[in-house]
DNA sequence: AAGTCGGGGTG
DNA sequence: CACCCAGACTT
Protein backbone atom coordinates (compact mmCIF):
# COMPACT_ATOMS: atom_id res chain seq x y z
CA UNK A 1 0.00 0.00 0.00
CA UNK A 2 0.91 3.93 -0.61
CA UNK A 3 2.27 5.84 1.84
CA UNK A 4 -0.76 8.08 0.93
CA UNK A 5 -2.89 5.43 1.39
CA UNK A 6 -1.77 4.63 4.75
CA UNK A 7 -1.86 7.85 6.02
CA UNK A 8 -5.61 8.46 4.67
CA UNK A 9 -6.63 4.91 6.43
CA UNK A 10 -5.28 6.19 9.87
CA UNK A 11 -7.03 9.73 9.29
CA UNK A 12 -10.87 7.63 8.78
CA UNK A 13 -9.73 6.54 12.60
CA UNK A 14 -8.46 9.17 14.53
CA UNK A 15 -9.20 12.57 12.19
CA UNK A 16 -10.06 15.73 14.32
CA UNK A 17 -13.27 17.38 13.90
CA UNK A 18 -12.57 20.77 13.15
CA UNK A 19 -14.68 24.01 12.17
CA UNK A 20 -12.49 25.01 8.98
CA UNK A 21 -12.84 21.50 8.13
CA UNK A 22 -16.97 21.87 7.27
CA UNK A 23 -16.13 24.64 4.55
CA UNK A 24 -15.31 24.90 1.00
CA UNK A 25 -15.23 28.80 1.12
CA UNK A 26 -11.67 30.04 0.58
CA UNK A 27 -12.64 32.88 3.13
CA UNK A 28 -12.90 30.90 5.62
CA UNK A 29 -10.13 28.79 4.95
CA UNK A 30 -7.47 31.35 4.69
CA UNK A 31 -8.52 32.87 7.77
CA UNK A 32 -8.29 29.51 9.65
CA UNK A 33 -4.30 28.67 7.86
CA UNK A 34 -3.29 32.38 8.82
CA UNK A 35 -4.08 32.18 12.40
CA UNK A 36 -2.52 28.13 12.57
CA UNK A 37 0.80 29.52 11.10
CA UNK A 38 3.02 28.58 13.96
CA UNK A 39 -0.10 28.70 16.12
CA UNK A 40 -1.77 25.24 18.17
CA UNK A 41 -4.91 24.82 16.78
CA UNK A 42 -6.48 25.15 20.39
CA UNK A 43 -4.40 28.73 21.13
CA UNK A 44 -6.04 29.45 17.32
CA UNK A 45 -9.26 28.40 18.11
CA UNK A 46 -11.34 31.09 19.72
CA UNK A 47 -9.59 33.34 17.54
CA UNK A 48 -10.90 31.46 14.24
CA UNK A 49 -14.57 31.79 16.01
CA UNK A 50 -14.16 35.15 16.96
CA UNK A 51 -13.18 36.26 13.46
CA UNK A 52 -15.55 34.38 11.25
CA UNK A 53 -18.69 36.17 13.72
CA UNK A 54 -17.19 39.38 13.24
CA UNK A 55 -16.14 39.45 9.65
CA UNK A 56 -18.37 36.47 8.23
CA UNK A 57 -16.91 37.83 4.62
CA UNK A 58 -13.67 38.68 2.95
CA UNK A 59 -15.63 42.07 2.24
CA UNK A 60 -16.25 42.83 6.04
CA UNK A 61 -12.70 42.28 6.30
CA UNK A 62 -11.79 44.56 4.19
CA UNK A 63 -13.57 47.35 5.65
CA UNK A 64 -12.47 46.99 9.04
CA UNK A 65 -9.49 49.10 9.86
CA UNK A 66 -6.21 47.66 10.66
CA UNK A 67 -6.51 48.54 14.42
CA UNK A 68 -9.88 46.40 14.27
CA UNK A 69 -8.23 43.39 12.74
CA UNK A 70 -5.28 43.93 15.30
CA UNK A 71 -7.74 44.26 18.05
CA UNK A 72 -9.32 41.43 17.15
CA UNK A 73 -5.95 39.72 16.84
CA UNK A 74 -4.91 40.64 20.04
CA UNK A 75 -3.05 38.24 22.21
CA UNK A 76 -2.31 35.99 19.38
CA UNK A 77 1.18 37.15 18.24
CA UNK A 78 2.66 37.08 15.16
CA UNK A 79 0.98 40.13 14.55
CA UNK A 80 2.56 40.99 11.13
CA UNK A 81 0.09 38.39 9.97
CA UNK A 82 -3.35 40.77 11.06
CA UNK A 83 -1.83 43.48 9.11
CA UNK A 84 -0.53 41.21 5.93
CA UNK A 85 -4.22 39.98 6.04
CA UNK A 86 -5.94 43.04 6.58
CA UNK A 87 -3.55 44.52 2.71
CA UNK A 88 -4.49 40.88 1.45
CA UNK A 89 -8.51 41.36 2.15
CA UNK A 90 -8.35 44.82 0.40
CA UNK A 91 -6.85 43.17 -2.71
CA UNK A 92 -9.40 40.96 -2.96
CA UNK A 93 -12.02 43.39 -2.42
CA UNK A 94 -10.44 45.68 -5.35
CA UNK A 95 -8.79 43.62 -7.69
CA UNK A 96 -10.87 40.55 -7.18
CA UNK A 97 -14.49 42.39 -6.89
CA UNK A 98 -14.59 40.21 -3.56
CA UNK A 99 -14.32 36.52 -4.75
CA UNK A 100 -11.46 34.88 -2.69
CA UNK A 101 -9.30 32.97 -5.40
CA UNK A 102 -8.61 29.68 -4.87
CA UNK A 103 -5.70 28.77 -7.39
CA UNK A 104 -2.22 28.45 -6.02
CA UNK A 105 -0.93 30.67 -8.54
CA UNK A 106 -3.63 33.59 -7.51
CA UNK A 107 -2.86 32.47 -3.64
CA UNK A 108 0.87 32.50 -3.56
CA UNK A 109 0.83 36.46 -4.61
CA UNK A 110 -1.60 37.97 -1.76
CA UNK A 111 0.66 39.40 1.30
CA UNK A 112 1.15 36.52 4.24
CA UNK A 113 0.48 33.76 2.15
CA UNK A 114 3.57 31.30 0.95
CA UNK A 115 3.99 27.90 -0.21
CA UNK A 116 2.43 26.09 2.74
CA UNK A 117 -0.77 28.71 3.03
CA UNK A 118 -1.54 28.72 -1.17
CA UNK A 119 -1.34 24.89 -0.81
CA UNK A 120 -3.72 24.57 1.98
CA UNK A 121 -5.90 26.69 0.63
CA UNK A 122 -5.99 25.81 -3.01
CA UNK A 123 -6.49 22.07 -1.89
CA UNK A 124 -8.88 22.43 0.89
CA UNK A 125 -11.15 24.97 -1.45
CA UNK A 126 -10.62 23.53 -4.56
CA UNK A 127 -8.79 19.96 -4.57
CA UNK A 128 -6.31 21.88 -6.25
CA UNK A 129 -3.01 18.67 -6.48
CA UNK A 130 -0.79 20.87 -4.38
CA UNK A 131 0.85 19.67 -1.09
CA UNK A 132 1.26 21.05 1.99
CA UNK A 133 4.92 21.20 3.53
CA UNK A 134 4.40 22.75 7.49
CA UNK A 135 6.07 21.41 10.56
CA UNK A 136 4.14 18.30 10.93
CA UNK A 137 4.70 17.25 7.10
CA UNK A 138 8.53 17.80 7.57
CA UNK A 139 8.53 15.26 10.81
CA UNK A 140 6.38 13.07 9.22
CA UNK A 141 8.58 12.87 5.87
CA UNK A 142 12.07 12.92 7.83
CA UNK A 143 11.21 9.93 10.03
CA UNK A 144 9.16 7.79 7.91
CA UNK A 145 11.55 7.74 4.74
CA UNK A 146 14.75 8.75 7.07
CA UNK A 147 16.30 12.04 5.40
CA UNK A 148 18.20 13.93 7.97
CA UNK A 149 19.15 16.79 5.98
CA UNK A 150 18.38 20.17 7.81
CA UNK A 151 14.81 20.74 7.31
CA UNK A 152 15.41 24.83 7.87
CA UNK A 153 17.88 24.47 5.48
CA UNK A 154 17.18 25.72 1.30
CA UNK A 155 18.53 22.22 0.67
CA UNK A 156 16.20 20.39 2.91
CA UNK A 157 13.50 22.65 2.13
CA UNK A 158 14.10 21.65 -1.52
CA UNK A 159 14.43 17.66 -0.70
CA UNK A 160 10.89 17.57 1.23
CA UNK A 161 9.06 19.76 -1.02
CA UNK A 162 10.11 17.31 -3.68
CA UNK A 163 9.40 14.29 -1.42
CA UNK A 164 5.93 16.11 -0.25
CA UNK A 165 4.78 16.44 -4.12
CA UNK A 166 6.03 12.82 -5.26
CA UNK A 167 3.69 11.06 -2.43
CA UNK A 168 0.85 13.68 -2.50
CA UNK A 169 -2.42 11.48 -3.13
CA UNK A 170 -3.29 13.35 -6.33
CA UNK A 171 -6.78 11.99 -6.62
CA UNK A 172 -7.26 12.89 -2.97
CA UNK A 173 -5.02 16.01 -2.54
CA UNK A 174 -7.88 17.91 0.44
CA UNK A 175 -8.11 14.40 2.11
CA UNK A 176 -3.98 13.60 2.06
CA UNK A 177 -3.43 17.10 3.33
CA UNK A 178 -5.53 17.19 6.40
CA UNK A 179 -4.07 13.75 6.73
CA UNK A 180 -0.51 14.09 7.00
CA UNK A 181 -0.57 17.13 8.75
CA UNK A 182 -3.04 15.42 11.89
CA UNK A 183 -1.01 12.61 11.81
CA UNK A 184 1.79 14.93 12.43
CA UNK A 185 -0.17 16.00 14.88
CA UNK A 186 -1.75 13.56 17.27
CA UNK A 187 0.42 10.12 15.90
CA UNK A 188 3.51 11.17 15.20
CA UNK A 189 4.44 13.91 17.71
CA UNK A 190 7.59 15.68 18.27
CA UNK A 191 8.36 13.98 21.66
CA UNK A 192 7.26 11.09 22.19
CA UNK A 193 5.31 9.89 19.34
CA UNK A 194 2.60 6.76 19.70
CA UNK A 195 5.13 4.65 17.67
CA UNK A 196 3.79 1.49 19.89
CA UNK A 197 0.04 1.91 18.17
CA UNK A 198 1.11 3.25 14.65
CA UNK A 199 -0.06 1.17 12.00
CA UNK A 200 2.97 2.81 10.08
CA UNK A 201 5.44 1.35 11.87
CA UNK A 202 6.88 -1.38 10.30
CA UNK A 203 7.68 0.68 7.14
CA UNK A 204 8.87 3.84 9.52
CA UNK A 205 12.59 4.16 8.44
CA UNK A 206 13.01 6.18 11.77
CA UNK A 207 11.26 3.47 14.08
CA UNK A 208 13.13 0.22 12.51
CA UNK A 209 16.21 2.46 12.86
CA UNK A 210 15.74 3.35 16.48
CA UNK A 211 16.59 6.86 15.18
CA UNK A 212 13.21 8.46 16.04
CA UNK A 213 14.30 10.89 18.13
CA UNK A 214 16.99 12.35 16.31
CA UNK A 215 14.73 13.06 13.09
CA UNK A 216 13.97 15.55 11.67
CA UNK A 217 17.37 17.52 11.98
CA UNK A 218 16.81 21.08 13.09
CA UNK A 219 20.03 24.00 12.56
CA UNK A 220 19.79 25.63 16.33
CA UNK A 221 18.52 28.83 16.40
CA UNK A 222 20.86 31.61 17.73
CA UNK A 223 20.09 32.83 21.22
CA UNK A 224 18.46 35.74 22.66
CA UNK A 225 19.17 38.93 23.24
CA UNK A 226 17.94 40.88 26.29
CA UNK A 227 16.25 44.27 26.69
CA UNK A 228 14.97 46.63 29.11
CA UNK A 229 11.92 48.62 28.87
CA UNK A 230 10.89 51.31 30.67
CA UNK A 231 6.93 52.21 30.72
CA UNK A 232 5.53 55.03 32.37
CA UNK A 233 2.19 55.29 32.89
CA UNK A 234 1.25 59.42 32.60
CA UNK A 235 -2.65 60.35 33.60
CA UNK A 236 -4.31 63.31 33.45
CA UNK A 237 -7.86 63.23 34.87
CA UNK A 238 -10.05 60.07 33.29
CA UNK A 239 -6.99 59.98 30.48
CA UNK A 240 -4.10 58.12 30.10
CA UNK A 241 -1.07 58.46 27.69
CA UNK A 242 -0.72 56.26 25.20
CA UNK A 243 2.05 55.34 22.35
CA UNK A 244 1.77 53.66 18.98
CA UNK A 245 4.54 51.15 18.01
CA UNK A 246 6.61 51.93 14.91
CA UNK A 247 7.85 49.43 12.03
CA UNK A 248 11.21 47.13 11.96
CA UNK A 249 10.74 45.71 15.70
CA UNK A 250 8.48 44.05 17.72
CA UNK A 251 4.54 44.60 18.01
CA UNK A 252 4.36 47.20 14.78
CA UNK A 253 1.36 49.11 14.85
CA UNK A 254 0.53 47.97 18.40
CA UNK A 255 -0.40 50.39 21.61
CA UNK A 256 1.18 50.69 24.56
CA UNK A 257 2.63 53.65 27.58
CA UNK A 258 5.16 55.80 26.32
CA UNK A 259 8.45 53.66 26.87
CA UNK A 260 12.26 53.92 26.75
CA UNK A 261 14.51 51.24 25.93
CA UNK A 262 18.01 51.11 28.00
CA UNK A 263 21.20 48.66 26.90
CA UNK A 264 21.21 47.28 30.29
CA UNK A 265 19.17 46.49 33.90
CA UNK A 266 18.85 49.50 35.88
CA UNK A 267 18.43 49.96 39.84
CA UNK A 268 15.88 51.78 41.21
CA UNK A 269 14.91 55.34 39.72
CA UNK A 270 18.00 55.81 38.13
CA UNK A 271 15.56 55.80 35.21
CA UNK A 272 15.14 59.50 36.40
CA UNK A 273 18.68 60.16 35.77
CA UNK A 274 19.41 59.03 32.23
CA UNK A 275 19.54 61.33 29.34
CA UNK A 276 16.82 60.37 27.15
CA UNK A 277 14.65 60.31 30.27
CA UNK A 278 16.03 64.16 30.86
CA UNK A 279 15.73 64.94 27.38
CA UNK A 280 11.84 63.85 27.28
CA UNK A 281 10.55 64.84 30.51
CA UNK A 282 13.22 67.13 32.49
CA UNK A 283 13.72 66.73 35.49
CA UNK A 284 11.14 68.62 37.33
CA UNK A 285 9.25 65.31 38.36
CA UNK A 286 7.85 62.78 40.13
CA UNK A 287 8.65 59.60 39.80
CA UNK A 288 7.35 55.89 41.66
CA UNK A 289 7.72 52.61 40.96
CA UNK A 290 4.50 50.24 40.16
CA UNK A 291 6.14 47.23 39.05
CA UNK A 292 10.14 46.15 38.62
CA UNK A 293 11.53 43.75 35.98
CA UNK A 294 8.45 41.97 34.18
CA UNK A 295 9.97 39.55 32.32
CA UNK A 296 8.74 38.57 29.07
CA UNK A 297 9.94 35.46 26.65
CA UNK A 298 9.73 36.11 23.36
CA UNK A 299 10.97 34.09 20.16
CA UNK A 300 14.54 35.89 19.61
CA UNK A 301 14.47 38.11 22.84
CA UNK A 302 13.96 38.48 26.63
CA UNK A 303 12.24 41.73 27.69
CA UNK A 304 12.44 42.94 31.22
CA UNK A 305 9.64 45.51 31.95
CA UNK A 306 9.74 47.96 34.50
CA UNK A 307 6.43 50.38 35.32
CA UNK A 308 6.45 53.61 36.81
CA UNK A 309 4.18 56.13 37.46
CA UNK A 310 4.97 59.68 36.36
CA UNK A 311 3.33 62.82 37.97
CA UNK A 312 3.63 66.30 35.87
CA UNK A 313 5.29 66.21 32.50
CA UNK A 314 5.25 69.35 31.03
CA UNK A 315 5.26 69.99 27.09
CA UNK A 316 4.96 66.40 26.55
CA UNK A 317 3.38 66.57 23.22
CA UNK A 318 5.24 68.66 21.04
CA UNK A 319 8.16 66.14 21.60
CA UNK A 320 6.29 63.16 20.95
CA UNK A 321 4.21 63.14 18.10
CA UNK A 322 2.82 59.65 18.45
CA UNK A 323 1.58 59.74 21.93
CA UNK A 324 -1.66 60.65 22.82
CA UNK A 325 -4.00 60.90 25.38
CA UNK A 326 -6.74 57.78 25.22
CA UNK A 327 -9.77 57.78 27.63
CA UNK A 328 -9.23 55.47 30.53
CA UNK A 329 -12.80 53.65 29.52
CA UNK A 330 -11.61 53.63 25.83
CA UNK A 331 -8.66 52.08 26.49
CA UNK A 332 -9.75 48.31 25.92
CA UNK A 333 -10.60 49.09 22.55
CA UNK A 334 -6.94 49.57 21.44
CA UNK A 335 -4.76 46.71 20.03
CA UNK A 336 -2.30 46.28 22.83
CA UNK A 337 0.21 43.69 23.38
CA UNK A 338 0.21 40.72 25.88
CA UNK A 339 2.97 42.78 28.33
CA UNK A 340 0.47 45.86 28.14
CA UNK A 341 -2.60 44.46 29.05
CA UNK A 342 -1.53 41.75 31.25
CA UNK A 343 -0.46 45.22 32.85
CA UNK A 344 -3.62 46.27 33.04
CA UNK A 345 -5.02 43.47 34.43
CA UNK A 346 -3.08 43.54 37.32
CA UNK A 347 -3.10 47.45 37.94
CA UNK A 348 -4.81 49.94 39.80
CA UNK A 349 -5.45 52.81 37.46
C1' DA B 1 21.44 31.81 4.33
C1' DA B 2 20.41 33.99 8.46
C1' DG B 3 17.50 36.92 11.23
C1' DT B 4 13.06 38.50 12.83
C1' DC B 5 8.34 38.37 14.01
C1' DG B 6 4.54 36.24 19.75
C1' DG B 7 2.61 33.63 22.79
C1' DG B 8 1.72 29.33 24.79
C1' DG B 9 2.28 24.26 25.57
C1' DT B 10 5.33 20.23 26.57
C1' DG B 11 8.85 17.33 28.66
C1' DC C 1 15.45 25.25 30.40
C1' DA C 2 15.03 23.76 25.20
C1' DC C 3 11.97 22.77 21.78
C1' DC C 4 7.85 23.15 19.00
C1' DC C 5 3.58 24.94 16.86
C1' DA C 6 -1.32 24.04 9.87
C1' DG C 7 5.23 29.96 8.27
C1' DA C 8 6.19 34.42 5.97
C1' DC C 9 9.02 38.07 5.15
C1' DT C 10 13.28 40.94 5.22
C1' DT C 11 18.06 41.59 4.98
Amino acid sequence: MSFAKKIIEWYHEHQRDLPWRNTRDPYKIWLSEIILQQTRVEQGMPYYLRFVERYPDVLSFANASEDDILHLWQGLGYYSRGRNMHKAAGIVRDEYQGEFPKAYDELIKLPGIGEYTAAAISSFSNDEAQAVLDGNVFRVLARYFGIDTPINTPAGKKIFSQLAKENLDRTYPALYNQAIMDFGALQCKPKSPLCQQCELQLDCYAKVNDVIADLPVKIKAKKSRNRYFHYFIIQRDEEILMSKRGASDVWENLYEFPMIETSEALEGMSIAAHQEFLDIFGSEVQLTLLQTNKKHILSHQHIYATFYRLLDPRGLERKKINWNYVLLKDLDKLAKHKLIFSFLETAKL
